[in-house]
RNA sequence: UCCUCCUUAGCUCAGCGGUAGAGCAUUCGGCUGUUAACCGAAGGGUCGUCUGUUCGAACCAGACAGGGGGAG
């Protein structure tokens, strides 16, 4: 396993935060990191060398999305994802479990696997454990993902344990797939909102994360607090010697919370998917570039940001391009929200080495503006 | 000069006897391992004007005004 490797370079006397290095067949990840997501081997809108240079190292991709199309052997013959899409630092590709979740309104889970339709054109489709992982091996991707259970928030205990049991029967079964050493397996803990369970997933998970681990089933509906206690309960019990990873969680606010809390790596669509949607996310919070009251205004999207976005455009110009449906306002904003996070996790990191990560987060919130009421009331932060 | 058609929300139009709707635009809200350049909500109209008919008119009749087309 010398194709992988994880060393904690630093670890906050304040939080127990860490500052890694995570070695991958294709390249070096410096962690904590935020990667985007790029679902159909594409982060929409944006070019690797444009990823490249917001100082992205690593992105996912989508086993059931690129399996559905172009089709997995397709990819295969390309000579793999980082050929066929001329991405060649780490890719992380999901597994198809948060799919289960997210379209569950066409599936049907059984012990063996999920039979599902496709979106697409509705043709039926099964997606076991094995499929999973040999459609991930035709991806190519370097870390690959358990195929789990994913719950929503609200799920009942008997419904979780049903779940969570399932995921780690279908992790024994990933475990036996052969990766050669080329790609390493990242198993998932479930356990819904429920303490005893995400500790006992956690604890039966850790037999198999060899060079990583991830949590997942969170930021699915829940308040940020549970999310954040849950996040709590595990803290003190994982392997030391391998990335932790939060999965689906991208939000300024969480993310400092998440690293915070001794999470390694998360990956989010909320930063793309909002841009193309008229947000821009800042220090301040997020701002609804959308909205009439940017209409005049000729400053840049975030003052003091080193994006090309903010280095070359205001934010009138770039609302003008969102309210007239120009892809290159939903570009320049995605450019500005992903720069944007990495900026924030080079903060944390800098507030890591300096054992000053809780300072770091109060500060950090001094400022920070949340965009839901419900947000706000839940940190005690009162509208005025 | 005559004939004919049109005039309803900012725009394009639907409604054709029981006091108004859509799409777009506008404004706002929401998006967290992407079925998402998406989804949702709100504001906005003395139905060209006047006079009739009718229990009741955006809808029927007449006149007038503005506009399109046609004939001379």
């Amino acid at each position: 396993m010398e194709n992988f490797k994880f060393e904690v370079l630093h670890e906050c006397k304040q939080t127990g935060a860490r500052v890694g290095r995570l070695t991958t067949p294709h390249g070096v990840i410096e962690t904590p990191v935020f990667m985007p997501v790029g679902t159909m081997a594409s982060v929409k809108g944006l070019s690797p060398e444009e990823l490249t240079e917001m100082g992205s190292q690593i992105i996912l991709a989508n086993t059931y999305h690129l399996y559905l199309r172009p089709g997995s052997d397709l990819i295969e013959r390309a000579g793999g994802l980082h050929k066929f899409m001329n991405w060649d630092k780490p890719i992380l590709t999901d597994s198809g479990g948060f799919q289960i979740f997210s379209l569950s309104s066409m599936r049907k889970i059984t012990e063996e696997g999920v039979t599902f339709n496709s979106f697409l054109d509705g043709s039926k489709h099964f997606i076991g454990p094995e499929e999973s992982m040999r459609i991930q091996q035709q991806l190519g991707s370097d870390i690959v993902m358990a195929f789990d259970e994913c719950t929503a928030a609200g799920t009942d205990y008997e419904k979780s344990v049903e779940a969570m049991e399932r995921t780690l029967r279908w992790l024994d079964r990933c475990s036996k797939f052969d990766f050669k050493g080329k790609q390493m397996l990242f198993p998932i803990v479930q356990g819904n909102m429920f303490a005893d369970l995400r500790l006992e997933s956690l604890k039966r998970t850790i037999p198999y994360a060899k060079c990583g681990i991830a949590i997942g089933g969170l930021s699915v509906g829940e308040p940020k607090p549970v999310m954040y206690e849950m996040l709590d309960v595990l803290q003190p019990h994982y392997p030391k010697d391998m990335p932790r990873y939060l999965m689906g969680v991208g939000s300024a606010d969480c993310i400092v919370e998440g690293f915070m809390r001794g999470i390694d790596m998360m990956d989010c669509v909320l930063p793309t998917r909002i841009a193309r949607n008229g947000t821009a996310m800042t220090y301040k919070g997020d701002l609804t570039i959308r909205n009439a009251k940017y209409k005049d205004d000729f400053s840049p999207v975030e003052e003091g940001c080193d994006c090309y976005c903010c280095k070359n455009y205001t934010r009138a110009y770039v609302r003008h391009l969102i309210n007239t449906d120009e892809i290159f306002g939903g570009r320049l904003l995605s450019i500005h929200n992903i720069r944007f996070l990495n900026r924030l996790v080079n903060d944390i990191k800098k507030a890591i080495w300096e054992d000053r990560l809780k300072d770091f987060r109060d500060e950090f919130f001094e400022t920070y503006e949340f965009r839901r009421e419900q947000d706000r009331q839940a940190f005690g932060k009162n509208a005025e």
